[in-house]
DNA sequence: CATTAATTTCAAAACTATTTGAACTAAATG
DNA sequence: CATTTAGTTCAAATAGTTTTGAAATTAATG
C-alpha cells in the first residue's frame, strides 16, 4: 500500500496561479503557506475541505490549520456550510475591495493607531530634554512625522473608494442605484 | 584607552523616533538597520557621515554600507557634498511623495510587471490542459486576476496624486502656478 | 608611489520566521 | 460511552534573512 496518496495533483495553470499568490503574499509579508492555501481555493470551482488542502498542496496539517485561521481573520476565506458533511468547507473571498479592507484593518491600521501614541510621547520627550536650540529642529521633524501620519490616514479611505464602494468619499446620492463592483 | 567611544549617545526622542522608522521599515518588509539609518538621518539637523552612523547606532560597518546602498537606490537618502571633507555625508529625503515613489518603483512595480507575463502564460496553460468544462471556470478566474491587476496599476498613480504633485490625474492647467507640496 | 583613510564585499554567525508532526481536544457516530 | 473523525496546538526542526567583521578594494594625501 502506497505511503502517499496525492489526491488530484495540481494542474499546471493551478500551480502557476498559486505561485502568483505566493509571490503576492510574500510581497505583503505573509508566509508562503497563506499564498498557497488562498491560491488553491481561488483556483477551485467548489469549496475545499481541510484535507483536500493538505493533500493537494502537500503541506502539513499544522500549516493548513494556522493558515486558514489567519485567512479567516483577514476575511480572505469564509466557511461554507455543506449539509450532510462533518467537514468544514472553505471558499475564498473574491472581492478585491474586501480583501484589501480586511488586510488593512488587521495588519495596518493597528500600527497606524499605536503610532499616534508614540508621537504624543515624543512630543513630551522633546520638551523635556532638548535645549532650546535643538528643540526647534526636533519639533519641526515631529511636525513632519505628524503630517505623514495624517496623509497616510487619508489615503486608506481613498484606496478603498477606488477599489469599490466609495463609502468614504461619496455623498449618498452619488451611489444611488449603483451595483457594487467586486 | 577605552575600546569603544560612544560618540554622541542618542537622545530619548531620537531613540523613540528611530523606533518608529524601524517599525515602519518592518511593516514594508525592510530590515531593521534600514529603519535605524533612515531614522537617525531624519532626526539629525545636519547630514551625517558613515562613521557617525556606525558610532551612534552601534551597528556594523557592513550594515551601514548595505543599508545606505539600498536607501540611495530607493531615493530615500542622498549624498550631500561637504567641501573639504573626504567623507561622504548623507541626508534624508523628506518628501513623503518621493519616498513612496522610490519605494514603489523599486520594490513594487517590477513585481506588477512580471505578473503581467505570468498571466499571459497562464492563459496558454488553460487552453492547453483544461477540458472544456473546467476551461470556462479557469478562464473566469484568470479574468478576475487580470481585473485585479488593472485596478492595482490604476491605484499607484492615484496614490501618488494624493501624496502630492498629481501629475498622473490632473490636466496641465490644473497645476498652473501651484507649488509642490512635499 | 607608498601610506593612510573611506568604503565595500562576502562568508560565516546570529537571529527570526515558518513549517512540521506528534500529541491533544472536541465533537459526531454507532 | 467507546470509537472514530476533524481540527488545533505547540515544541522542535528547518528554512530564510539579517548582521557582523575581517579582508579586499578604492580613492585621497603627502
Amino acid at each position: 500500500m502506497p505511503e502517499y496518496k496525492p489526491v488530484q495533483p495540481l494542474f499546471q495553470w493551478e500551480r502557476a496561479t498559486i505561485e502568483i499568490f505566493v509571490r503576492a503574499a510574500n510581497m505583503v509579508g505573509l508566509p508562503r503557506s497563506i499564498g498557497e492555501i488562498y491560491g488553491l481555493l481561488f483556483c477551485s470551482e467548489l469549496p475545499l475541505t481541510f484535507d483536500e488542502l493538505v493533500d493537494r498542496l502537500q503541506i502539513s496539517k499544522g500549516s493548513v490549520s494556522q493558515g486558514l485561521k489567519l485567512l479567516r481573520q483577514l476575511g480572505a476565506v469564509r466557511l461554507h456550510y455543506v449539509p450532510g458533511s462533518r467537514k468544514d468547507h472553505f471558499e475564498p473571498e473574491l472581492s478585491m475591495k474586501r480583501l484589501v479592507k480586511g488586510f488593512v484593518k488587521d495588519q495596518f491600521s493597528p500600527h497606524l493607531e499605536s503610532g499616534e501614541q508614540s508621537l504624543q510621547q515624543i512630543e513630551t520627550m522633546i520638551e523635556n530634554e532638548a535645549d532650546s536650540s535643538g528643540r526647534d529642529h526636533a519639533q519641526a521633524r515631529l511636525s513632519k512625522l505628524r503630517s505623514w501620519q495624517k496623509r497616510t490616514q487619508k489615503l486608506v479611505p481613498i484606496i478603498m473608494a477606488v477599489l469599490g464602494g466609495a463609502q468614504f468619499l461619496e455623498s449618498p446620492e452619488m451611489t444611488k442605484g449603483r451595483r457594487e463592483v467586486v
